[in-house]
DNA sequence: CTGATCATTGATCCGGTGATCAATATAAGG
DNA sequence: CCTTATATTGATCACCGGATCAATGATCAG
C-alpha cells in the first residue's frame, strides 16, 4: 500500500480533471468515486481523502464549471463603442462561445436540473444572476431616451441566449448564431 | 399474497400518477420502483409486471409529460386574426402557461439533461421540433414582404420562450410575461 | 364447481455506490 | 537515521436500487 506522493493542489486538480472528463462524455451520473479514481489512476479512497464526500467533489466540479463557463462577462478591449454595437458584440461573443462550449453548458444544465439540492442550485442561480447583471448597464444605455425598459431588454437578451444554448446543445451542427443576430437587429433603436 | 385486482389501464395510470407526483416534487432520481410502489399502495413487483423495466416506466412517464406540456400548439378559436396578432397571442399563451406549468417543464428538462440515452432524447427532440414547426407558418406570414426571414424569426421566438422557461423555473415569482412581450414588440413589422 | 388465466405479493438475488479504516509508503525536520 | 505528519492503498461495510420468481389471490368461461 501507499504510493507516490503528489502535492495537494496537483492531486486535487488531477481528480477534478478526471471527473470533468467523465461528466462531459458520459454524464453526471457516471461520476462515481471508483470511476473517477480509475480514470485518474489512483485508489478510490483518495477521492474521499481529498474531497471528504461525493458532494464535496461535485461542489468543486461545479466551481470549475462555473468559472470556465459563465465568466465571459469581461468585455474585450473593444469596450468603448456605441451602446448598441457593444450589446450586439456581447451577444455575438456569447453565441459563438456556445458553439464551442456547448458540452460544458450542457453539463451546467445537467447540474441544475438533476442535482436539486440548494447547495448546488444557489450557486448556479447566483452565477445566472451575475450573468444577467452583466447585460443590464449596456441595455439601459441602449434604451435610454426610448419608451422601452433596459431591464426588460436585458431579461429578453439573456432569455434569448439561454434558449439558444438549448438549441446549441440539441443540435450543435445546425446552430447558427447569425440567424439570431440578424433577428435581434429589430431591438436596435431607430432614433 | 395476491390482492385486489384492477383493470390493466387503471393500474398503469395509478402507477404513472404516483411516479409523476414523485418526479415533480422530489426529482427524477427519487423515482424508484419501491417508492413508486409505496406511493401507489402496491407491491414493488407490480411495477415491473406492468412496465417491464424502469426504463419502460420512465418512457411512459415521458410520454405523459410530452403530451401534457408541448401540445398547446393548437391555436384557440381566435385563429383568424392578423399574422402579428396571432404570433403575439401564441407567445402570450405559451408564456402564461409557463407560470402555471413550470414544474412540468422543469421535469421535462430534467429528463433531457439527466437521461442522455437516445431513447429519451430522440422523443424530446421530435417534440421540440414539432414545437418549432408550429411557429414557422405564422412567422413566415409576419415577415412576408420584409427583408427578414420567417424561419429565423421562428427560431428566435422559440429560443426566447425556452429561455423564459428557465427563468420561470429558477424564479417563478419574479417571472413576468409582460416584460418579454413588450420587448418583443420590436419584432413587429413597421409596414 | 372447476380449471385456466391474469394480477399481485413479498422475499430474495445481485450489482454498484458512498464511505470508512487499518496498514503502509513517502516526504520533511531535526 | 529516526520521527512525525501526511498521502495513498485496497479491502471492506452497509445500503439501496433494479430485477426475478414462486406462491397466492382474484376473475371468469364453460
Amino acid at each position: 500500500m501507499g504510493g507516490p506522493k503528489l502535492p495537494e493542489q496537483e492531486r486535487c486538480d488531477a481528480i477534478l480533471a478526471a471527473a470533468y472528463q467523465i461528466a462531459l462524455t458520459e454524464g453526471l451520473d457516471a461520476v462515481t468515486a471508483r470511476r473517477v479514481a480509475t480514470a485518474a489512476g489512483i485508489s478510490p479512497g483518495l477521492v474521499f481523502f481529498h474531497f471528504q464526500s461525493k458532494d464535496g467533489l461535485l461542489q468543486a466540479l461545479l466551481d470549475v464549471l462555473l468559472d470556465g463557463t459563465l465568466d465571459a462577462l469581461t468585455d474585450p478591449d473593444l469596450a468603448k463603442r456605441a451602446p448598441w454595437d457593444r450589446l450586439e458584440g456581447m451577444v455575438r461573443v456569447e453565441l459563438e462561445r456556445l458553439a464551442e462550449y456547448h458540452a460544458s453548458v450542457e453539463l451546467l444544465f445537467a447540474f441544475y436540473f438533476s442535482r436539486r439540492e440548494d447547495l448546488f442550485r444557489d450557486r448556479i442561480e447566483v452565477s445566472f444572476g451575475r450573468y444577467l447583471e452583466a447585460f443590464v448597464p449596456v441595455c439601459r444605455e441602449v434604451t435610454a431616451g426610448t419608451a422601452r425598459s433596459g431591464d426588460d431588454l436585458a431579461a429578453t437578451v439573456v432569455a434569448l441566449i439561454q434558449g439558444a444554448s438549448i438549441h446549441a446543445i440539441r443540435n450543435p451542427s445546425s446552430f447558427n448564431p447569425e440567424a439570431l443576430l440578424s433577428t435581434m437587429q429589430a431591438f436596435r433603436p431607430l432614433r
